[in-house]
DNA sequence: GCATTTTATTTGTAAATGCAAATAAACGAC
DNA sequence: GTCGTTTATTTGCATTTACAAATAAAATGC
């Protein structure tokens, strides 16, 4: 193996960490975390996702997610509703404040990701996200 | 903002998060972590780093990084050296025992890089390493 | 050279995380 | 319809993590 910094999982990792930390330390003060905000835009997508769904769309551990939820929930952003076709599945609801806070976070968020790709032609942007999906996917096969 | 998987702080996180916990399950059974892989990789390209730069490094918090090297002294697979010209800094080194994990995990870090970027054209490659770099020197400017 | 500030690392402590076990509901076989 | 199995979520608990304060040594100003 070469040098650290031509290993493609260390770049990513790097990237990534970087990105989450800056983007935390910014929604904070919101009274939000990085996590929280992936669960939001997750619901804002589409409203009312079922926990495993939300676990794999986040990157988010399942048993993590449900105390991240308790908290949402103490916050009002979120309601639980249980499925009533199927007792076990646990729908998440954005509620208005849930709402509220995802408006004042999605420019934040646009904004970090103009930042992230200052200098970047629309091609290379459009190069970047498929084969960041295409890694992911890659990935995908380990599980089988 | 449009759909979560064109965002790409998004699609990021969600490859490394991927990427980070199948090499950490790999990893697991020869009783070490991704973590543990990351300070022995940075030490392997340059032997005695002090613990802030491997902090840098690898983007593993100081403190967490000093509680991750204690558990490697442990292991015997590394050793804290004080530098005899500035006793502030310690300079970690890695023993015969790190090198020889380290000799093991190579392989293991080079067939996961080779699945993620299966089917990837060389050229491919390397603008996706390059716009990697390019993104974590994009983030930087948030430091000032 | 002494006091002040800066730099490097560690420690205290609370919060976040992840695995495994527990719970609870639905499904399938019979 | 009941029993065993699978699926969805939560809880218990140990580990990891991060922020802030503490420690300790060097550099700077005077």
């Amino acid at each position: 193996m070469g040098p650290l910094d031509a290993y493609v999982p260390y770049l990513l990792n790097r990237a990534g960490a970087r990105i989450a930390t800056a983007f935390g330390e910014e929604v904070r003060p919101l009274g939000a975390s990085l996590q929280m905000w992936r669960v939001l835009a997750a619901l804002r997508e589409r409203d009312g996702r079922r926990m495993g769904d939300l676990s794999v769309m986040t990157s988010i551990e399942v048993s993590t997610l449900t105390r991240l939820v308790d908290q949402m929930e103490k916050k009002r952003l979120v309601e639980r509703r249980r499925d009533p076709d199927d007792a076990r599945v646990v729908a998440l609801h954005v509620t208005t404040a849930g709402k509220r806070l995802t408006r004042r976070i999605v420019p934040i968020a646009e904004r970090y990701e103009q930042v992230a790709l200052k200098g970047f032609a629309p091609v290379e942007v459009q190069v970047l996200r498929a084969a960041l999906r295409r890694l992911y996917a890659n990935m995908d096969e380990l599980y089988d």
